[in-house]
DNA sequence: TATATTTAGTTAGACATCAAACTAGAAGGG
DNA sequence: CCCTTCTAGTTTGATGTCTAACTAAATATA
């Protein structure tokens, strides 16, 4: 196998494998629930934030402004999180997770807990343990070549 | 870290590696082309197939029926594909590369090269291989899990 | 054989995602 | 102070993706 061929399996492998958890992590979560919306409450829960603009959660997730303003904008119809104008800055917005916001994420997290026990069960700790470094160092490698 | 958070953290880093990649693979591309269906394209020529049927297109490429109807549709519009009834199923369908798809995915794949080739530079060779046949262990699995 | 179940594919409606074009405000340079 | 450039966010239109409900054909079962 050439070094590219080898470049684009591993590439492919990792589409796979994503495609794969992101759909059982998807199934399992309250109706209406996606793994998008998931990951920007437990951003702010995680991080205990009080309030951050779009642009950082953009750049946090690796996602456009225009995905995020997307994702935002369901969100805050659904009372998961508040907007509001940054009172500095006229062009930029206040993003803030709300009480149904962290009560949605707690629900989530026990949602997941099925999907991550089965995979755990099949995964030997010990391969994931080997595995995520290499990982680390392949997203942090992919993250300088970008800038 | 819990094992729980062990395997989540796994499959994050998996996500937005997937992104990165996905995002700087796409961008090559001819206008109108995209991975999903230079997927397609390349399933065909590197498998030496004459026709295969949606399903197992689905089931190549780990996504729907739906899903996959909605790919081809889009690429037989666009003369990439042939779709045919199956003479010996009224309910399947027969799938099979054209000349254009040829050519379009050959147009690809030397597209692909530039970003194959800035991955390959920042990421050591050894690391892919060690990455690689972990990664393939644990699709495995999660295939296996799934049915 | 007649009915029930399974299988292949489609359609409809939803969400995440992108690129490109746009608005509005901030920052900088003359 | 004005004009240019940059930055934050939105809108539009496209694709890929899913689930759920549907059609039609094949298979199994009674």
């Amino acid at each position: 196998m050439t070094d590219r061929s080898l470049v684009f399996t591993l590439f492919n492998e990792i589409g796979i494998i994503n495609q794969l958890t992101s759909a059982s992590f998807a199934a399992v979560l309250p109706k209406g629930m996606t793994i998008a919306q998931f990951s920007v409450l437990n951003h702010f829960v995680r991080l205990d934030i009080g309030h951050k603009p779009p642009k950082d959660l953009a750049n946090a997730f690796q996602v456009t402004r225009a995905t995020m303003t997307s994702t935002l904008t369901r969100m805050e119809k659904a009372g998961l999180v508040s907007i509001k104008p940054n009172p500095d800055d006229g062009r930029g917005k206040h993003v803030s997770i709300t009480a149904l916001g962290r009560a949605m994420r707690d629900e989530c997290i026990a949602r997941l807990q099925g999907p991550l026990e089965d995979a755990q069960s099949v995964l030997d700790k010990r391969a994931i343990e080997d595995l995520l470094p290499l990982l680390v160092s392949v997203r942090e490698k992919l993250d300088r070549l970008r800038d």
